[in-house]
DNA sequence: GACCTGCTGCGGTTTG
């Protein structure tokens, strides 16, 4: 297949098209959807642009320019602002490198009111944006004649909105785009991830054929261990990694530009400082970059990188997608990555060009750590990567979405329900749960009839619509499904603005209290509204702000990595590096206590001072652990009423009881039985206020609760009260509720883990379990251990906790 | 005797 743009292009950067990119072409010339997947740096946007370019010009597309009329042809679609730019950028360089005067429009969050008029009245051939931006043009009058001309849409990075609520929206618009405009062909671009195929059904819609068109490219990559200089001195417990901050300094030295990537913002902050304050030599030359720093730092940041001009920055999955970073030829990873996907994604960042070999550096922080340096090697030889698993029945986002289209030109609710039930996300809907989506959007549904706010559609001539302009405007101020936490700007006196922090962490502060952030110590000296007033300081105490954030757990298939390292724990020839290294840990463990094979549970019961403590080893990751431990408790007391500290990490569980209990193999059996898990997991979880946090997102989602409006958002205590409110509400009058229902989902699919906590109980239940009662705590329950001391959380009662604080005191 | 965990992403400014 002969591309004439493409090959004048890439002749010019020197490159040769691969032959996915010649399949990808030939698919557009007949007129197929489909996903392309390909490594980073292999150009498979510019493949997709120039293949649709091509598309126009063979059906002379460009003679339509004679009669002034200018029609939307494709809609690009990506997850990041920053990289709609980017692409917007390219794009119109190559179109005026090739003389082909096509017009390309950004459109995204940014862009002024008159701009957007302009753009509606003369919709462009190629329009970049977002997924919020989309439904935007949606919520706006006649906004669906804007779409009635596309030909071609491209969802970038499919990947990552798969796996969230950001991928429904995408869903939802596409049934709606594709009812507008039958023949509209569909591609999507997206990283390597374990469900292609899946992720391909769900973008074109269920059912219908598509192409999937893989790059047979393999990228090199080399993985490097950062081993500490002696076992012996390495922590076993912790997560900084600040041990080894020599080496790593060593190694940027070794390169032009590095990036560090590590797994929290706080965590950046630290090495950041730690870097400037022992090699005072990078002052200047190294930056740092994540989510929470101000626009102006990072866009700073990125320019300075691209333009090779900083030696390194630390940063944290701020750096993960999108701008391209040619100048960066290594790349640190500090820390578990917690996923094989993640950790590609990093590596890839180096070495980004086709046939360069991407170079990444593993820097465990603790000893345990290391042998995670073993699985990676593993899982990137056998091509192992996770699924990013699709959200289903996500009624919030449909509700928004039946508003979006009401604020805009309205629907017919049949009409949309058919298009609706051809998604994935809704295949399953039921004439039932639809009404009930629309009754809470005509009148409250069954609970909220007796107020105006929730009276917002109304049937005009068949259609459903918002007349309110109140409703709408609010309507347009919360579209959109990402949810985040009321952040503060902290600030100078002089009115710079460094950057945000969580309500959360400020609150803790006192006026005087010193903080790093932003690379900087800085004093608190006063609180005004949304803003943290700060000023630089010499006070040699400093906290690192710590930000909420979600909790990231080690995925299930680097968990298998993981398992399968362990299998050569006790083998003494062809092992690697790092488990070579770790010999004298193990056989430390093994003298203690034992090592368990692959087909074996270890379960240590060990007497401290602090009590008796439990240690079991599943290897299953935090999450699952965290809901693991509790169901284990709950089990252990109904068979002698005890109760337990609780503590995990992502290679284990601490069960930790004041009183000795009789426990033995058998027992220990019982506990792992795959029967009436769900019933165990109910009884012995607080589910219900899991759920009832979850909910103030949905509710949120949904419409129920009105955020604030811009710049004026409600304190996070304020929208929790007003969620938890709704949700009492529906527990007690309106228990069938969807919303509701989908809360208590969500913890079981994504917070509990449910699924896997299953398939974990059923693994365990065929393994040999290792019963030991080493006299002190072993190299594996150390860190478990250590953890505890942080963040420690009972499944005891308030009257036996009031006893045990009565007996302290009788005791002191 | 070992311990300073908690990511990313977007959008919108008016009425009583």
């Amino acid at each position: 297949m002969k591309n004439e743009f493409a090959e004048v292009w890439f002749y010019n950067q020197g490159w040769q098209a691969h032959e996915f990119q010649q399949k990808c072409w030939e698919a557009l010339a007949n007129g197929e959807s489909g996903i392309l997947n390909a490594p980073t740096g292999y150009g498979k946007t510019f493949a997709i642009w120039f293949g649709v370019l091509a598309q126009y010009y063979a059906k002379e597309a460009m003679q339509e320019k004679k009669n002034k009329k200018k029609t939307l042809h494709t809609l690009w679609i990506t997850p990041l602002r920053a990289l709609s730019k980017e692409i917007h950028k390219a794009t119109s360089q190559v179109s005026q490198d090739l003389d082909l005067d096509y017009e390309i429009e950004l459109r995204t969050g940014d862009t002024t009111v008159a701009n957007r008029q302009r753009q509606r009245k003369n919709p462009p051939q190629a329009l970049i944006t977002t997924p919020e931006s989309v439904h935007l043009i949606l919520a706006t009058k006649e906004g669906q004649d804007y779409f009635k001309h596309l030909e071609f849409i491209i969802i970038d990075e499919w990947h990552e909105l798969l796996g969230s609520k950001r991928g429904v929206l995408i869903e939802l618009a596409l049934s709606r785009l594709k009812a507008i405009n039958p023949n509209l062909k569909i591609w999507g671009i997206s990283a390597t991830i374990g469900n292609l195929e899946e992720a391909k059904d769900i973008l074109l819609g269920p059912g219908t054929k598509g192409s999937l068109i893989k790059a047979d490219i393999h990228k090199k990559i080399d993985i490097q261990t950062v081993f500490p200089d002696n076992l012996e001195k390495f922590p076993w417990a912790g997560y900084l990694g600040i041990r080894l901050l020599d080496k790593v300094v060593d190694i940027v030295n070794q390169y032009k530009t590095t990036l560090i990537f590590t797994n929290t913002r706080s965590q950046a902050e630290i090495w950041y400082q730690q870097i400037i304050t022992y090699y005072p030599e990078f002052a200047g030359l190294l930056a740092i970059h994540h989510g929470s720093l101000s626009d102006e730092v990072r866009t700073w940041v990125e320019e300075a990188l691209h333009e090779g001009r900083l030696k390194a920055v630390v940063c944290t999955s701020s750096l993960d997608l999108g701008v391209d970073f040619r100048p960066v030829d290594c790349v640190l990873q500090v820390g578990s990555p917690k996923g094989i996907a993640r950790f590609l994604q990093r590596a890839g960042r180096s070495g980004h060009r086709p046939d360069a070999t991407s170079i990444i550096y593993y820097v465990p922080t603790n000893s345990l750590e290391i042998i995670e340096g073993d699985s990676l090697k593993f899982a990137v030889k056998e091509k192992i990567v996770e699924s990013r698993i699709p959200y289903v029945r996500s009624f919030d986002v449909l509700i928004q979405y039946l508003m979006t289209l009401a604020v805009g030109d309205g629907f017919y609710a049949d009409d949309i329900l058919q298009e609706v039930a051809q998604t994935h996300c809704f295949e399953s809907i039921t004439q039932e749960e639809f009404d009930q989506c629309m009754a809470l959007l005509i009148h409250g549904g069954s609970t909220l009839q007796a107020y105006d706010d929730f009276h917002r559609l109304v049937l005009v001539d068949g259609k459903y619509k918002v007349t309110s302009r109140k409703l709408a405007m609010r309507h347009r101020l919360s579209i959109g499904a990402i949810v985040s936490d009321l952040m503060m700007r902290v600030k100078f006196r002089s009115g710079k603005y460094l950057g945000s922090i969580e309500e959360s962490f400020i609150s803790k502060l006192n006026i005087g209290d010193v903080f790093w952030f932003s690379g900087r110590q800085l004093e608190l000296v006063q609180i005004m509204a949304n803003d943290a007033i700060v000023k630089p300081s010499e006070k040699k105490k400093g906290v690192v702000p710590s930000w909420m954030g979600g909790r990231f757990a080690i995925s299930p298939d680097l968990g298998i990595a993981i398992r399968h390292s362990f299998k050569s724990i006790h083998k003494t020839q062809g092992i690697s590096p790092e488990i070579k290294f770790l010999k004298p840990l193990f056989k430390e463990q093994e003298s203690l206590s034992a090592l368990p094979k692959e087909d074996e549970l270890l379960v240590e019961y060990i007497q401290t001072k602090y009590g008796y403590h439990l240690f079991l080893y599943p290897f299953e990751g935090k999450l699952v652990h965290e809901g693991m431990a509790q169901v284990l408790a709950y089990r252990l007391s109904l068979i002698k009423p005890t109760t337990f500290s609780i503590a995990t990490n992502e290679y284990g569980i601490e069960l930790l009881s004041e009183t000795e209990y009789p426990i033995d193999e058998k027992l220990l059996k019982q506990l792992f039985s795959p029967q009436q898990l769900h019933q165990d997991i109910n009884s012995g979880i607080n589910v219900q206020e899991m759920a009832r946090r979850r909910f103030r997102d949905i509710a949120g989602i949904a419409g129920l609760i009105f955020q604030g409006f811009p710049g004026k958002q409600m304190k996070s205590k304020h929208l929790q009260a007003n969620a938890g409110l709704f949700f009492s509400v529906f527990s007690e009058y309106d228990p069938g509720n969807l919303l509701l229902r989908e809360a208590y989902d969500e913890v079981f699919d994504f917070q509990l883990e449910e699924g896997r906590m299953q398939i974990a109980f059923e693994r365990i239940s065929k393994h040999k379990i290792i019963f030991s009662k080493p006299n002190k705590l072993t190299p594996f329950a150390f860190p478990i251990f250590a953890d505890s001391f942080r963040e420690r959380y009972s499944n005891e009662d308030w009257q036996s906790r009031l006893e045990k604080l009565k007996m302290q005191l009788l005791d002191g």
